[in-house]
DNA sequence: CATAGGATAATTGTATCCAAAATTTGCTCT
DNA sequence: AGAGCAAATTTTGGATACAATTATCCTATG
């Protein structure tokens, strides 16, 4: 529970969230211009701080901004994806051992809990922000925060097209079975398990991506 | 050879470089506030572009920002630098073992060219620019840009008391070794013997940089 | 008819100006 | 004299206005 916040928020913090939102539920395209002027008449507000959340966001790798021509939504390439995949098995897998022999009762029941919540949840957005959080339930134990950051961040520009796979009951089994498998294989303490669930879940979820990247926004 | 630029330098671009520079060569000491109107003026430019050269460097993690409260040159805690090195040595030894098969006469002879530049170089800045030289020509044939992006983004916080460690002589010797033995072991492609070496580097680097950053600038 | 050239419009980048927040200064009261 | 509070100054965040660059459309020409 959150008593003072660290970071009071400004104009442009919010409008990166909001903005953040908008682009993981599809309102753009990939390739699709954001123009700075309809942005900041939408949210009333005028072009410096829209200029600085889309900053934000390109920094987050969500959008790739060229010069006096304007932002679009990333798409990346196939080759990308399959990258990102792999540095997210690396850094993943480090938190994930490194978090194992941490984790206690408390900790168990909460990613019980995160997860019998994701499996309520009945929308995109909800999954994925789920997700995010049951992982960073799982992770949170190695106290390893730059390592979670990065996690986040190798997240940020693939969850768009994860979202858009994860449709009407899409896979959604085989992923919840490989959760409970990895809370299975935390609260037996088994490495080696851990490891190679975690390394299936990715596999799994890097084809859903993939699929969903190529398939979607052709312009 | 660079015909025309792919990105047209815009006033924040430029600023933002030049401020890379000026806090690697410790023009602001760890804390202390970088302002605004005063960056405006050195550089005969308005607060805007300097603002956004500000929050660009705090996306690298070479500043922290408050609101309202102003930057300062990040000094990341001894803690957070021992996470740093660790995943540089996961994202490394990843893209250095995914080099290893795909370096060839010319590139093997572009590395020893940049180590004698290297070791020709007698300031600061010189070091730390032909070391990320070096060792992108090392990572370069893995043809990973995004890890390799990871990599810039993971020394960018550290390099700045890596050049402040680096003063008259200090393990130069040591260093220059070390590149040149990774030469050696990618030339005859072990594997196992540059991952060694690479881990050996990133230790010894690390402790320098500790000493560094825990030292200097007690404000 | 396709295309090169140039004027016009649309859009981004930057400067100037105003509002909000924080830090500093100076005063009061104990 | 020192702690506490309030006004003044400083500094940052945001809005408006202007300049620079790019995209669009129209025309003229081969």
């Amino acid at each position: 529970m959150i008593i003072a916040p660290l970071a009071p928020a400004t104009t442009a913090s919010v409008l990166a969230q909001r903005l953040r939102e908008a682009i993981d539920a599809g309102r753009w395209s990939p390739g699709e211009l954001l123009r700075q002027e309809q942005i900041a008449a939408e949210y009333g507000v005028s072009r410096i701080p829209v200029r600085e959340a889309l900053a934000q966001l390109q920094s987050e790798g969500l959008l790739e901004i060229a010069h006096y021509r304007g932002a679009r939504v990333s798409r990346p390439q196939a080759q990308e994806i399959d990258e990102l995949f792999d540095l997210r098995l690396l850094v993943e897998g480090d938190l994930l051992a490194r978090a194992l022999g941490r984790h206690d009762q408390r900790s168990l029941r909460e990613l019980a809990r995160l997860q019998d919540r994701l499996e309520d949840a009945d929308d995109r957005l909800g999954w994925i922000s789920g997700d995010i959080a049951f992982h960073e339930a799982l992770y949170g134990p190695a106290e390893r925060p730059r390592s979670l950051a990065l996690f986040r961040q190798l997240r940020a520009p693939i969850d768009r097209f994860a979202a858009q796979a994860l449709g009407p009951g899409a896979r959604k089994q085989g992923w919840a079975n490989e959760h409970r498998q990895l809370i299975a294989a935390v609260a037996a303490g088994d490495a080696m398990a851990a490891r190679s669930i975690l390394e299936q879940h990715l596999q799994a979820t890097r084809a859903v991506v993939l699929a969903a990247c190529s398939g979607e926004g052709e312009n």
